[in-house]
DNA sequence: GATATAATACTTGTATACAAGTATACTTGG
DNA sequence: CCAAGTATACTTGTATACAAGTATTATATC
């Protein structure tokens, strides 16, 4: 019975968002975090009671938790897959193949361009540190990766990273909020990384690219348990939000 | 403006398919097949009356070609996207991207069970060829290749496969129904092209399943026009039935 | 009491209706 | 003749209705 109240997925990012895609990011963020257990079976008529919509936003959301393979469509009822340990290391597979991909492109490019991009991102990231902004920090962290794969302009690897996307972001903006709160230096190690980054592509020097890629995932990773707290102190801590 | 009497897609391997996915494949066919060309735009409201359903499985199957790339939903109606000679060959780099992660794995797993499925497989490729069945062809083709990437259980990897699999499969059907009637000595290459990569997966000889993977790529590639060809072909091994 | 059968309360997929929004064509005033 | 506003015909997203199917439970029969 969760109370359509509260939310975990940032309620300005679905300023223009239908109601179906409402669902479907909040429906994540709640499998995700653990609010939505694994095993549990989805009923279309009762999610739509919970989320006072009709029944059509929530098929809509149904069919793209999906194929994001978070739950499974049964004959009767959606079954929660949800994240193990397992799984998070495996989006991680995912992101090193294609983020190598990528920069097997991108070495053979102009990256001017992409560089003052990143750069620029990771001004706005460092802000987001600043004024506390968990969210908006996710966001910029996702924008960063999401740049360099775009820049190699391939339709299908980008398929790939639009698959993946969803689930990562609520991955990213769990971590994030709780390292927000409970180790806030981590930040100043994840700026570095990402300038680490920056410095791959400019120098265009592979090894250094699978080095901060793989801290990347380090400083995302997390266990599970960790998005469950994540979501915990944040039930706890939702009068703070209205800042 | 489409007939529907005319089907591109195989009717019997929709037996149990719901209209939804019964227009997502057909509508899917006709646009890689270029009978439906790119900038095309697509009405909700049109398709509905063509294939005479409802708007529900319509926007159902919008939704998922707009998330295989092949359409693109904007504001006001669906555009084709279709594929070009450039897409055909992103789709090869991610196939060679997944199919060598899982061939990494495969090396460090009990591959017996596999290799004597991939064999039960290709004894139907070699039944279907002989009974001149494209489509059976085509469809026990993409199982060895899904058999293969299932057999790592890798989720995420799969997730991929599943996103690419339907473009995948109308490439397959188009280009083997095309050397059925044009290059039918072409299936012994192709045959033997198998052969060579349960041999691989067998000796865990990388190279070899390199070397045959990409072999297996020229042998559907094909040109962009080929599949015009092919459907033109079919059109006109179809009784003209206009009205 | 155990098994077959019928009633029920769900489920899914599709159709249809409607509100709100947006492009196109059509007026009307200058 | 053109600009500006208005009407119109389309669009999308959502709600609702309904048929057909599938588990679950209750009932009747042996």
């Amino acid at each position: 019975m969760p109370e359509s109240s509260e939310f975990l997925y940032p309620v300005k990012w679905l300023s223009k968002a239908s109601a179906g895609d409402r669902v479907t990011c909040e429906l994540r963020m709640r499998i995700i975090c653990g609010l939505i257990g694994s095993g549990t079976i989805l009923s279309e008529n009762k999610l739509a009671a919970d989320f006072s919509v009709s029944r059509s936003p929530i098929r809509e959301a149904l069919k793209t938790l999906a194929s994001e393979n978070i739950i499974r469509l049964e004959r009767m009822g959606a079954v929660v897959v949800g994240l193990t340990e397992k799984e998070i290391e495996e989006i991680y597979d995912v992101r090193l193949l294609i983020e190598s991909f990528v920069f097997e492109r991108l070495v053979r490019m102009d990256i001017n361009e992409l560089v003052m991009e990143l750069s620029k991102i990771l001004e706005m990231m460092k802000i987001a540190i600043k004024y506390n902004d968990a969210d908006e920090f996710s966001n910029q962290d996702i924008l960063f990766h999401e740049s360099i794969i775009r820049a190699v302009n391939h339709s299908y690897i980008l398929m790939i990273w639009n698959n993946l996307r969803p689930v990562m972001e609520s991955l990213i903006l769990l971590s994030m909020r709780l390292r927000f709160k409970e180790k806030y230096d981590d930040f100043t190690r994840i700026i570095k990384n990402h300038e680490l980054y920056i410095e791959a592509i400019k120098t265009k020097d592979r090894a250094l690219m699978i080095k901060s890629l793989h801290q990347n995932f380090d400083d995302v990773q997390g266990k599970v348990e960790d998005l469950w707290k994540s979501q915990q102190m944040l039930a706890k801590g939702v009068e703070q939000q209205d800042d």
